[in-house]
DNA sequence: CCAACCGTTTTTTTT
DNA sequence: AAACGGTTGG
């Protein structure tokens, strides 16, 4: 292969153990990669290097990621750094990846070729009506925790017939039997299926994983340390006959664990390639020393690491900020107030993202940025594929592609309403769990009884869609769908600002499958609607497809959502026990759960650039009732030489204990000097400013009459809406329709007059 | 078959 | 605080 300049040039700019992770030939290779050390870097400029100066064609490469946008992103990365060979680059995360490759030997693997996925949703709609056939207590057996039951087994590469609960088993192991077995009838595959199905092909069909490991002349594996042992056991097995491995990740980042991620598998990577060249990217390229330390110092108190420390050339910086707020809104206001300044100092408000353990802290810092009007945007949250319309024409979709897909059929069979109601629907199911044939036979056959025309026509009308969907396009046999049902119809009759919202929701999905047709390459095993169906389903991660990532707004998402992101200033919310750590604190609990959020924060910690702020309440509101808070372990790590305390944030008299490698705090008796002594309650600013235990702000404070329908009012989250009812309880509540966000039911005095 | 009403639950993180 | 699920009454 010819000399690429760009490639060469790029050599060049990487440090030393970076270009031997680039050059390293062939054989296992485990790069221990801290946070903000330049592993995107390493990992594409590896593909460039194998492609552009090693000759190794794309498709003979198989890079996998973590996410569908890391993917995307290595994707495009390649294409600058080797224009013309990113096409074919074999990229993608597990579960699209084990997808393509089901689909591709789906005969020898004993499956359909337009298998259905299903994601966790119609996992539990599955399970819900296996046990109401099987007569069991959907209380004694709650759905979610058997759909654990199997999501667990199949990632540890057990059978699932073979599930162990305790004195239990017997009856979960025949619900779990009756799953697998109308799964299969469903022509369906849920999210672990795809991984362990097709290891479960390569470890069994000996001709099978020698033309795939053959095929995959290198393996490169992103975020290894949150690899289960079935993706494990999959790697394993692609690079079984070339043995070319490279696995990269950070033990100290694996924040998975709940999932099935085991650091063992980063940890352990030596014991599976004795052979195997250890690299370790050590230099930080991303922060201050300052914020360095802080996050080291959180880190290193934990156990059984791989040894490393990261350093950095960046400048000293400023201090971390521990900032103390009296209640979890005056947290938010620090929030605006820093907004503010970095608008003002012209960074701009993209430079700024606020973290939080759970998404719902996050309700308090909207309200306050929305009554200051300051523009912000949530990673993750409510996805758009899981909006009661978008599913229903998926679901439509779904029924065309394969009839026999029992939960979408169920889901859709009555939607727009068309008089098969809950009795109906209640004779199919019997009927279809006695002749045990699906839901689509008992369809079919009750609907040709004298009695059941409803039934008939709606198996005539999907009989229909079917017949046509060949040859219409994606796009415009769902518009046909849309139409032919009657579910447009619905919608504009119904000429609510929630119905409004739907139907734009709807053209959405719809631009999106427009999109989707223009771009795609094209597929000589699949059909374009099998290959959206299966897209929308496994690309589920917002940031994927983010129209406006690059708005400038305030960024807020949970710490989980922000691994691989760098901002200039950071804010971390709710820095207090039994938030962030949210759990491994009962006296019982594994100790591995509070190892997992000491991760976590080493995690928030080091997507700062130059300014971290560490943020804690002595008061919060949980479950609608006030609890009072006391700081984060976490905060008492951080070296008070590194530390700016604001709003007495500071710990009463530390002392620092090395032989216990913690901030020890001696109270001095002094019970005034106590952080979670009562707070001093501030009234901040706003309409929620309510003295505990006076009486809440009179609806009518303007003097007028109290509410009445179709009054326009203004609520601080959901902005302005229109009065639809007034409650008659106490306190008084009012229905609001608010255009994007349906009808709410609010309390009176959270609302203001437009 | 629906709306209204009640008590209950939510809140970890998501491919 | 507000959404949700189940029940009841029209």
């Amino acid at each position: 292969m010819q000399h690429d300049p760009m490639a060469a040039h790029s050599l060049s700019s990487l440090n030393d153990p970076q270009r031997v992770a680039v050059l390293h030939g062939e054989g296992p290779l485990v790069v221990f990669a801290g946070a903000g050390s330049g592993k995107t870097r390493v990992i594409t400029h590896r593909v460039a290097d194998l492609v552009a100066e090693r000759g190794v064609p794309p498709w003979r490469i198989l890079a996998v990621t973590f996410t569908n946008k890391a993917a995307h992103e290595m994707r495009e990365r390649l294409e600058r750094l080797v224009p013309g060979t990113a096409r074919d680059l074999a990229v993608g995360t597990f579960h699209s990846i084990c997808a393509r490759l089901l689909r591709r030997h789906h005969e020898r693997l004993g499956l359909s070729r337009d298998f259905t996925i299903y994601d966790d949703a119609d996992q539990k709609a599955m399970i819900t009506r296996i046990l109401r056939d099987l007569k069991y207590d959907d209380k004694r057996f709650p759905p979610k925790s058997i759909a654990g039951h199997i999501e667990k087994a199949k990632q540890e590469m057990t059978s699932p017939a073979e599930v162990d609960v305790g004195f239990e088993t017997p009856h979960v192991r025949a619900i779990v039997a009756e799953y697998e077995k109308r799964m299969t009838a469903a022509k369906a595959l849920d999210f672990g299926d795809l991984i362990y199905r097709m290891v479960r092909g390569l470890e069994q069909d000996e001709p099978l994983r020698r033309e795939l490991s053959g095929r995959f002349l290198h393996v490169l594996v992103d975020e290894f340390q949150d690899t289960n042992h079935a993706q494990l056991r999959l790697v394993l097995a692609l690079a079984s006959q070339h043995q070319n491995l490279v696995a990269v990740g950070d033990d100290d980042q694996s924040i998975y664990r709940w999932r099935g991620a085991d650091r063992r598998n980063i940890l352990d990577f030596r014991a599976h390639f004795p052979t195997a060249r250890v690299v370790k990217l050590e230099q930080n390229y991303r922060s201050t020393k300052r914020i360095l330390r802080a996050a080291h110092a959180v880190i290193e108190r934990a156990f059984d690491r791989e040894p490393k420390e990261l350093w950095t050339d960046n400048d000293e910086g400023a201090l971390v900020e521990i900032v103390r707020s009296p209640s979890e809104r005056d947290e938010a206001d620090l929030v605006v107030n820093t907004a503010r300044e970095l608008r003002r100092s012209g960074r701009g408000l993209s430079a700024l993202a606020v973290f939080y353990r759970i998404h719902a802290q996050s309700r308090v810092l909207e309200e306050a940025l929305r009554a200051a009007q300051i523009p912000y945007r949530i990673v993750g949250g409510v996805r758009f594929y899981d909006r009661a319309e978008v599913k229903d024409l998926l679901a439509y979709l779904r029924v065309i592609q394969s009839p026999e897909d029992d939960v979408s059929l169920l889901r859709i069979i009555n939607v727009p309403a068309r008089g098969i109601g809950k009795t109906s629907v209640d004779r199919l199911l019997d009927r279809a769990a006695t002749s045990g044939a699906g839901v689509w036979a008992a369809c079919r056959a009750a609907g040709s009884e004298r009695g059941a025309t409803k039934l008939g026509e709606f198996v005539a009308l999907v009989e229909s869609f079917r017949a046509r969907a060949g040859a219409l396009d994606l796009a415009t046999l769902a518009r046909t769908v849309l139409q032919e049902t009657g579910y447009l119809k619905v919608l504009h009759e119904e000429n609510s600002a929630e119905s409004d919202a739907r139907l734009q929701n709807l053209e959405e999905l719809l631009g999106s499958m427009e999109q989707f047709l223009a771009e795609d390459a094209g597929d000589a095993e699949m059909s374009p609607l099998t290959r959206f169906l299966e897209r929308v389903t496994l690309e589920t991660d917002a940031a994927a497809n983010n129209p406006d990532a690059d708005r400038e707004t305030v960024t807020m998402m949970t710490v989980h959502a922000a691994k691989g992101l760098e901002f200039p200033t950071v804010v971390c919310a709710g820095m207090e026990e039994q938030l962030f750590p949210f759990r491994g604190l009962e006296p019982g609990a594994d100790p591995e759960e509070l190892e997992e959020e000491r991760r976590l924060a080493y995690v928030a910690f080091t997507r700062a650039r130059e300014r971290l702020v560490l943020s804690w309440a002595t008061t919060r509101y949980v479950f609608g009732t006030l609890r009072t808070a006391t700081r984060s372990r976490f905060l008492d790590e951080v070296p008070p030489s590194d530390v700016r305390f604001v709003g007495s944030g500071e710990p009463a008299r530390p002392t620092y204990s090395p032989r216990a490698a913690s901030w020890v705090e001696d109270r001095g008796g002094s019970r005034l000097e106590r952080d979670d002594a009562p707070p001093v309650r501030v009234l901040s600013q706003g309409p929620h400013a309510v003295l505990p235990g006076a009486p809440a702000k009179a609806p009518t404070a303007d003097g007028g009459a109290a509410w009445r329908a179709g009054q326009r009012v203004r609520h601080v989250r959901y902005g302005e809406g229109k009065v639809v009812s007034v409650g008659a309880e106490s306190p008084p509540h009012v229905e609001i329709d608010f255009p994007g966000h349906g009808r709410k039911k609010i309390r009176a005095d959270f609302l203001d007059r437009a």
